[in-house]
DNA sequence: CTTTACTATACAACTATACAACTTATAATC
DNA sequence: GATTATAAGTTGTATAGTTGTATAGTAAAG
């Protein structure tokens, strides 16, 4: 009875692009509009179409910008070596890292602690996305010895890359030591930065990685926009 | 008998009015509550008479807009040479075109083949609906090869018209090679665009124009509302 | 008693319109 | 070239009006 419904046959039309690659991840749609006089329909009945694309996690819309296809879930392994650029092009996708902050400052407790330095002694705090097809999914936030190394800063907004910037300083390898997974809700910030709604369900790793002598590198939280990425523990 | 009845009498004097041209081709009727008052009855009573004349083809209606008197059936001349705008103002009747959908993509096999391009050489869609004096009645599907005319579809928006499109691009005549003519039930989505019900008989044409040298130009496919159109074929 | 014509009411689906909030592209200005 | 206004385009939201459909009820005719 429900394929008589014109919104319910729309959903269908627009799923079947998706579908058949008509529409692929990371694009926009044609406007609200342009669809309304495609399908020769009022503006409110694709919207009605559109609303349960959006709920099906298939398209996501930004206000005054336009409705994006959701990329399908990106697998992200865990483990004992997790380097983020192998995990992303491992699947053909296409990583970007933008750094948005950093600053220098003495350590917390927790810090030091995780870090096994001393109190106050200095951290550099960075803190970066991560574009995956060029849609932004991952937040993260380092904590790296000061002390160890000075010019971790400036090789990695050269290198963008955790692995590359520790071979230039000297540590070949590194793994983590423990990996701890909670879910979190996305706050203003963290939804404007990871173009999801407030409220979205996060996935959020705080880890420690160290050299093989078991000495910290840097202690450090990443988030991952729940819908589009899951976790696959590997041992 | 049938005289004394309410719906009938309204029934008459609905259909009286659209005789006498108080509501002409593609007004839309007073709605079914305003009718109701005017008549003193229930709304149902007069969506009882509006069934009649919509049986009868005389008007039709479209959930949330209105009841709209029908057009009477336009003969539309199928031939060598077809030219929608010459066909439709021939009689007085003013048509408008509106481009609902184009896109670049790599042709299908038919569409190859029609076209005598290669396998997947990029072609361009457009769709359109042709409204006759504010009804919709036609929808037309153009495949186009787009390594022979890449700047058509931009011409096009302008013009809406393909003879005056492909005059720009010096083209001055093409010719139909040939028409097929089938009957199909309109889906719901083409039910929208033509303001009809759904399964309503549809007249679809496919066919392909090619230039004086025999080089196909579009290979398309339209459709018109049986109600309101008759192809007539001359040589 | 059953059927038919009509009323009454309510809700769903869709249209029409307007405006707010926000993004993006373009033009203007420094 | 970079920054700032401006304009145009997009999604979000609200309100009102229209047809489609379902249910219940009344009165009259057979």
């Amino acid at each position: 009875m429900n394929s008589k419904l014109i919104y319910y046959q729309i959903y269908e039309a627009l799923k079947k692009d998706v579908a058949d690659n008509i529409y692929n991840s990371g694009d926009k749609l044609p406007s609200e509009n342009h669809l309304s006089k495609r399908f020769g329909v009022n503006r409110h009945t694709v919207r009605r179409a559109l609303q349960i694309l959006k709920n099906e996690g298939i398209l996501f819309s930004k206000r005054g910008s336009g409705v994006i296809v959701q990329a399908s879930k990106l697998k992200y392994k865990l483990g004992k070596r997790v380097r983020f650029s192998e995990n992303i092009t491992h699947e053909n996708n296409i990583p970007k890292i933008t750094i948005i902050r950093s600053e220098y400052r003495k350590a917390s407790k927790i810090e030091a602690d995780n870090l096994k330095i001393n109190s106050k002694d200095e951290i550099l705090l960075i803190e970066t996305t991560g574009k995956i097809n060029n849609i932004p999914t991952i937040i993260t936030k380092r904590i790296i010895p000061n002390k160890r190394f000075p010019s971790f800063l400036e090789i990695f907004q050269k290198e963008l890359s955790v692995t590359n910037t520790l071979k230039l300083l000297g540590v070949n390898d590194f793994v983590r030591s423990k990996t701890n997974i909670i879910a979190e809700l996305a706050d203003s910030i963290q939804a404007n930065l990871l173009d999801c709604k407030i409220n979205s369900p996060l996935l959020k790793t705080t880890y420690v990685n160290q050299d093989l002598n078991c000495i910290p590198i840097e202690f450090s939280q990443t988030w991952f926009v729940g819908e589009r990425i899951q976790l696959t523990l590997e041992d």
